[in-house]
DNA sequence: CGGAGACCATACGGCAGCGTATCGATTCGC
DNA sequence: GCGAATCGATACGCTGCCGTATGGTCTCCG
């Protein structure tokens, strides 16, 4: 299973995890490099420098995500409120504890570096254009359908956020009630 | 109005600017000292180490917050509705940029440090029963004040990570029904 | 089998940050 | 005014990180 050698991708791969777990501060060659069991010989064999790396792993996620949102949204079938439920429980809760990590991480990450800003810029730009695109199929009109997918994604987003040990029990049921609130049954 | 000498206080408000600028990782002392145009010859004199002034800023922060919360959801003649647009104000949009900056600086770090999870966790669970008191107010069962304030809470903190050039225009008006939703005129 | 290229190790210089040690300057109590 | 306490400067060693240089070891192919 294991590659006798390493490529560009097992470096971009254990660069997210690094991001995920600490912050693109916590992406540094000699560190990955450990995690990797290998020196940094190699990684520069990969990559001109770290900056390479790092515009990789931008360039990676934005089209991995612009990628995911429109497959998501895609309802094959689906009723546009499924649909949302669907994209809701994707990011909801610990299902995806990775996912959120890197989404989190980016986004602070976009607060100082304005060439991660711009890179979150577009993928809110398109889950917002999908996700509203949603609510309008409930029957909403544009500025209530934009309204509502800034409320759904301010939610996924800040739920990450908020500390889950702030009172555990309560939160799934909480969420629960949420979800009904975010994507109304009856429009 | 400059005062000759620092205090353990100079270090701290510096240290909360860094913070807010860059997150944990910024507030560094060499360049809290330039910062504060002197050398770390005097944060060694006020403070132990760098774990001294860090602990100092998580205590000083929850003491803060809790005090914070506790008196802008002390409603005087307000109407519960009326305290919550109030609440929902103070972090709304760019009327206090450097608040919801500490804010995120706070979670990002909380999010690989168990202390400051801890402390967040507390300024959390006040915060969110303070709120859902509020909605409780309104006349909503515990639950449904409780998932409220969730939503209240997830909402404003996720705002604060929307990137807001994905499409700046559509903002204002998008949050102003956010408002309308968050907060039910007449429930 | 032998050379070329892919992949990685080793070793180095340089910088930035932490913390310590020591000494200088200013202020305040008495 | 003098000594002590307060506050800050200078200088040092140490560590972790980046990037480079150079050499070593496979593998593939002719």
């Amino acid at each position: 299973m294991e590659a006798k050698t390493l490529n560009r991708e097992s470096w971009l791969s254990a660069a997210f995890s690094a991001l995920a777990e600490g912050g693109v501060e916590q992406v540094r060659v000699e560190l990955l490099a450990k995690r990797l069991k290998v020196t940094k010989g190699s990684f520069y064999w990969h990559f001109r420098d770290r900056m390479e790396l790092v515009e990789a792993m931008l360039e990676g996620w934005k089209t991995g995500r612009i990628e995911a949102i429109k497959a998501q949204t895609r309802l094959d079938g689906r009723t546009p409120a499924e649909g949302l439920r669907y994209v809701l429980s994707l990011y909801g809760g610990s299902s995806n504890p990775r996912g959120i990590a890197i989404e989190l991480a980016m986004r602070d990450w976009a607060r100082r570096d304005p060439r991660a800003s711009e890179i979150v810029a577009e993928v809110d730009r398109e889950r917002l254009r999908c996700v509203s695109d949603l609510f309008a199929g409930l029957g909403l009109d544009p500025d209530d359908a934009f309204a509502r997918a800034y409320l759904f994604y301010s939610f996924i987003f800040g739920e990450g956020l908020l500390a889950r040990s702030a009172a555990p029990d309560r939160f799934e049921k909480a969420r629960d009630i949420c979800g009904k609130v975010l994507v109304p049954e009856g429009v």
